[in-house]
RNA sequence: CGGGAGAUGUCAGAGCGGUUGAAUGUGCCGGUCUUGAAAACCGGUGAGGGUAACACCUCCGGGGGUUCGAAUCCCCCUCUCCCGGCCA
């Protein structure tokens, strides 16, 4: 959630920075005249209940003294009805703040370079350099298929399209991924939890999934709980409401989870294949820092999964994320994108995001720094989506007579 | 899913419908004492909003109601614990 205190005292700045992401001036203009009006509609509301509890404290003492009360009665009737009348209207723009609110998207660094989308992103380095091939190389799915490591069709006919099944090599990598990641997560000290993959609507509003992006989101029928498209969702809200110690700060999290998505506006992209599935399984990384660190914990992470991606041989690329693609809840966010030969092209196969406080303001998640509380920073990444990682490791390693050979790495997890 | 009990500050645990945002203990912070520490004693210590700072407002699981006034009474919901059933 913007900070409408901010968004009050520093105007100017707050629009031009949220200008990056493309949102209308006119629209935080009408925000900081709701807040306005807010805060005057409850000054007056608050001055009335003052009244109201000091008229009810003479109670006791009249009574004491054995007055009459029913003029007092009557007086407290009537600024009752102008408590009831004021607190409607506190009420109703309190909830039209909140809808304005909860739908303006985190503010963007200073340094978060302008652009539209993904084509003016900035490019940062390369690591690892493109493999050479004897022979054209292929996509995963034709490897998948001549190795009958992916069954797509079961997958539709278990759910529907965009769900696969893997068997055989797949599987079994699948599975020494998600083991070697948590371990290599553990060693750089991302503490290791297991958490529900299915979450209320709390969690869903802290970490800004909620209200905005309720169609991308598996609801469970009849109950207000839903599938978390990422574990950033648990991992971030196991604090939500928390005020926590600041010498226990940062906290460093990693997390194997499942994740589901309805990828609602990505009809005919990536159809082929399972680099866009309703169910994937993703390593995160989670991280709540004091601001003062977050920059630093923020170079760890990304460390952390391009070293993930090095150790097991693949090719990559950090690409640092205009103001046009940044998403909702992002300050600021770096993506790592793996290359993949059979389409020769990089692909997205992590996101890092610092979401400065603007989670933690959503999720009340603050710490105790003497004897203030302060918002914390909330930071998330993956490393790395599990299932992009295997394609990637099948797409670089494919030999000619079309095997796959295993990284180095991984083979203990075997 | 059925029966019973409960939900209060870091935790434990009081709370008559009227200065109770909340006794007491504990924890934590500060002080006295001490070579230092412990013990003892004194003081401070919930959250959110508001203010230059006060004042002031809201919050005792959540929502509604009764009342001039509710942590205290009534209704609904959620959650926790115990007993039973079912089950990985």
């Amino acid at each position: 959630m913007v900070d409408l205190k901010r968004l009050q005292n520093s105007f100017e700045e707050v629009s031009k920075s949220l200008r990056k992401k493309g949102i209308k001036e006119e629209l935080l203009k009408e925000l900081r005249r709701l807040f306005g009006v807010l805060k005057e509609q409850r000054a007056k509301l608050e001055s009335l209940q003052a009244e109201k509890n000091e008229k009810s404290r003479l109670f006791p003492v009249y009574k004491k003294e054995g007055k009459d009360v029913s003029s007092l009665k009557d007086e407290l009737d009537k600024i009752k009805e102008k408590i009831n009348f004021e607190q409607k209207i506190v009420n109703d723009l309190e909830s039209e703040l909140e809808i304005y609110a909860l739908n303006i998207p985190n503010i963007p660094d200073e340094s978060v370079p302008e652009g539209k989308d993904e084509n003016d992103n900035v490019e940062i380095k390369r690591v690892l350099d493109i493999p050479q091939f004897d022979f054209t190389p292929k996509e995963h799915w034709e490897l998948a298929e001549d190795l009958e490591w992916i069954d797509f069709k079961r997958g539709v006919k278990l759910a529907k399209s965009r769900f696969s099944v893997l068997k055989n090599g797949a599987a079994k990598l699948e599975r020494a991924l998600i083991n070697y990641m948590l371990d290599f997560n553990a060693k750089r000290g991302f503490n290791e939890v297991c958490v529900p993959y299915i979450v209320n609507k709390e969690s869903m509003l802290g970490t800004g999934q909620l209200p905005k992006f309720a169609d991308d989101l598996f609801k469970i029928e009849g109950e207000e709980l839903y599938l978390i498209p990422t574990a950033e969702v648990p991992l971030t809200n196991l604090f939500r409401d928390e005020i926590l110690c600041e010498d226990e700060l940062p906290l460093l999290l990693t997390s194997y989870t499942a994740c589901f998505r309805k990828e609602a506006g990505s009809a005919g992209r990536d159809t082929r294949g399972i680099i866009r599935q309703h169910q994937f399984d993703k390593v995160e990384l989670v991280s709540i820092a004091k601001p003062e660190q977050s920059d630093e914990v923020f170079e760890k992470m990304v460390e952390c999964a391009s070293d993930l991606l090095t150790s097991l041989g693949l090719p990559h690329r950090l690409v640092e994320l205009c103001g046009g693609d940044l998403g909702f809840g992002a300050a600021r966010t770096i993506d790592l994108e793996v290359w993949l030969p059979g389409q020769g092209k990089y692909r997205e196969i992590s996101s890092v995001s610092n979401t400065r406080d603007f989670q933690a303001r959503r999720a009340k998640i603050r710490y105790k720094e003497g004897k203030k509380n302060r918002l914390v920073h909330t930071l998330n990444g993956s490393s790395l989506a599990v299932g992009r990682t295997l394609i990637a490791i099948m797409e670089n390693y494919q030999q000619k007579d079309g095997s796959i050979k295993i990284p180095e790495v991984l083979k203990k997890y075997l």
